[in-house]
DNA sequence: TCCGTCGTTTACCAGATGGTAATACTTTCA
DNA sequence: TGAAAGTATTACCATCTGGTAAACGACGGA
């Protein structure tokens, strides 16, 4: 943050190590990382990981912490847009990734799916994703809330709409990764629209804002 | 098979190493597996493994094909009943798991689960993968068919329905596993209920063929 | 200029890990 | 009976793995 540029400056050092180990994770998988394999990501010798992270478990704790944020921080919107809108740009986000390919998005979800999975056998990585979910879910759950109270959706529970747009993101995020399925996320992007959207937007009871859509 | 309860006979041990596999693999999870933990969990030594299998990779290749035996193996349904109870069971069923929790379901979810996204990083783990998550789709899909042919369900496309439908179940299921939300079939189930299903039984024309879908 | 601190490298290792070779036991069949 | 084949056990190891200790170099203050 303060200091930035000059050669022995640590607070960069961190930052390498994170991107090598992000690197190494997506090449070699979770499973086969080696402290070794992140060390041939670097341009500094392995040795120096473990001065600035307490061993192994450490890292990744702060890895995880470290693809979150950036993982959170790529979610942006504007928020004024009308529900409908506003919900569909926020799914197009998180099944097509930022606007442009900034970084390998893909990647980056294939290390993060990757991890998500592992959390079942990993009590501290289960918390830190549970509070990263709640977040996200929340970022959807607030829009169908939004449409709701302006008369936009009908009346449903918005923490179910929003749980269920959220699963469905991230299943077909899953089965492009795992299994392969390039078009999971354009499949997913029509089967929102189709299933959940279209529900949503048949209000039936002429509300405070009286919107209707298809007629 | 031919052989079955004698002390020497060589078929049961190669289910006794699979039954191991399956222990060890639930407790350590697969990047921590060892083959020493998969020998601990057998009454046998752990090299009668090497006697039966080639190493570690040709034993996770088996044993992917013998928990995902068995998971289309437990799912069992009569296929007579009218479309939307026969869908719904088929649901429940994989949501659920089958009838009485004839051994530990979600011990075999949890494995099974990890393994998929592992195939992310193994090409012959994805193949296996696609086959059987097609005949799983395949399962959904035609219940959603025959609905649709038998006029019970909106005119709509079937893979899509099906897949839709395979996919919230899968994320339902991570997102207990990975986050610990146990209650997270239940809104699966309820979701399924009142977004899909209740979109497929929108039929608006009164023939028995003669479907229409959105005018 | 000298010294202490911080960050990095080099050299090294104790313990773990997958796997093998040789041995022993058991059944089958001539 | 006994030899061949099949299966499990014991003993063993080459290699790898995460981690540490000591040396090295650069920077800043006294």
């Amino acid at each position: 943050m303060s200091t930035s540029d000059e050669g022995s400056v640590p607070a960069d050092t961190r930052e390498d190590i994170m991107e090598a180990t992000f690197r190494a994770l997506s090449e070699h998988g979770y499973s086969a990382l080696r402290m070794r394999d992140i060390g041939e990501e670097m341009e500094m010798t392995r040795q120096v990981i473990h001065y600035h992270y307490d061993g192994k478990r450490d890292l990744m704790s702060s890895f995880l912490e470290y693809i979150i944020d950036q993982y959170e921080g790529s979610v942006e919107v504007d928020g004024s847009a009308p529900p409908r809108e506003e919900l569909e740009a926020r799914v197009h986000q998180c099944l097509f990734g930022p606007g442009f390919e900034e970084f390998s998005h893909w990647d980056r979800m294939k290390v993060y799916h990757e991890l998500f999975t592992h959390a079942q056998n990993d009590e501290e990585h289960r918390e830190i994703f549970n509070e990263h979910y709640g977040r996200i879910r929340g970022s959807i759950t607030e829009v169908v809330e939004d449409g709701i109270e302006r008369g936009v959706f009908r009346d449903t529970d918005p923490e179910r709409a929003g749980q269920l747009i959220t699963d469905i993101i991230h299943a077909a995020r899953g089965r492009k990764l795992s299994l392969g399925h390039d078009d999971a996320p354009e499949q997913a992007w029509r089967s929102i629209d189709e299933f959940v959207v279209d529900s949503l937007l048949a209000v039936d009871a002429d509300g405070p804002d009286t919107v209707e859509s298809d007629a």
